[in-house]
DNA sequence: ACTGAAGGCTGCCCGC
DNA sequence: GCGGGCAGCCTTCAGT
């Protein structure tokens, strides 16, 4: 309490204006880019798409990417199981069997 | 149907295609700020602050701006609820003086 | 599953059967009070009223009500940030102090 | 302007306070039905029943009544078309009849 | 009929 | 892991 400068609960208030001022600018620059989407939207509206069904493929394409994202996190997963098999010829059939199995 | 290129309902595939990437780039930048605003919410945190409190100050201070954005909006609906009123001396006047007690 | 009467999911149809007939009522009477309600502007229009000043209105408040409940809820907020303090004397002082100034 | 009491645009305040009440009054009870419908979906869901599809029931059941509303306007149009035949018990038969098709 | 806003629903992120 | 809280999306309705 008796430092130079006001203290927020033990917190300068340099570092609190810090933070805030990175948070705003931050969600400032995310809002002007939900407004660029937005547009996006709009223009695609106005060539004749049905926006409903364009944000539905997006969607759809987000998912797909995870999935694939998922698929690669497990077979790492799975080479580190096999051990140092993974890095031979044939511990490398056996993943890419498991991973066949595994999509089919 | 028989020119260059797929399309589909009438929209050149290139379009469309250019329409999905451009959401997806800017999608990808927005997740992106997202992802950088809850790690400084995280710096925060681990400097001392109360996070919740913080979250409501910065709600409020955008509040507060949206809040004068408003008062300009609502201003103007009574200016037009007012007529051509607005549009003499005396009537401008009555506008100030009634902005001046809304703010006070 | 042996019990008396169909269920669903391990729910008893009567159970659902009460819940959606109780949903349903509920929204027959919202909807005929959003009907009352559009029916009162009907009748303020015909009076001559602006309808789009007259709904301002109302949103506004509206809007008074609930910042006076969520000045109540952030003044909690902040009491419970400063912690024990607020359950002494100066510290009780510090809070009134505080909503006062946010008051005027 | 010169009758007792105050007025707004030519509407004498009464009306208006009138209005206003009422239009909040009922407001006031349409939220009320809200919250009321909103704990029953809350029931519904720590009885173990997926809200998600709950509402999706109820929404095709509101969706078939409005069809059967349809029906039964249509069906009226189709006896006024067919003027007082329908009346008689020819004419009877023959909306009986059309009422049939349209179902099936 | 289209546009723009208001309210409700859904999916996500945080805290427990 | 879950349940509550919050932001974004969708739907509906008033207005033009």
């Amino acid at each position: 309490m008796s430092e130079i400068g006001h203290n927020t609960g033990g917190i300068a208030a340099d570092r609190l204006r810090s933070i805030v001022e990175r948070i705003e600018r931050l969600s400032e620059e995310k809002d002007a880019l939900a407004t660029d989407i937005r547009e996006v939207y709009a223009e695609a509206k106005s060539a004749g798409l049905d926006v409903k069904v364009l944000r539905q493929l997006i969607r759809e394409r987000r998912q797909d990417a995870a999935e694939i994202e998922e698929r690669e996190t497990l077979l790492e997963v799975y080479r580190r199981a096999l051990g140092m098999l993974a890095e031979t010829p044939l511990g490398e059939a056996a993943v890419a069997r498991e991973t066949r199995r595994r999509v089919a």
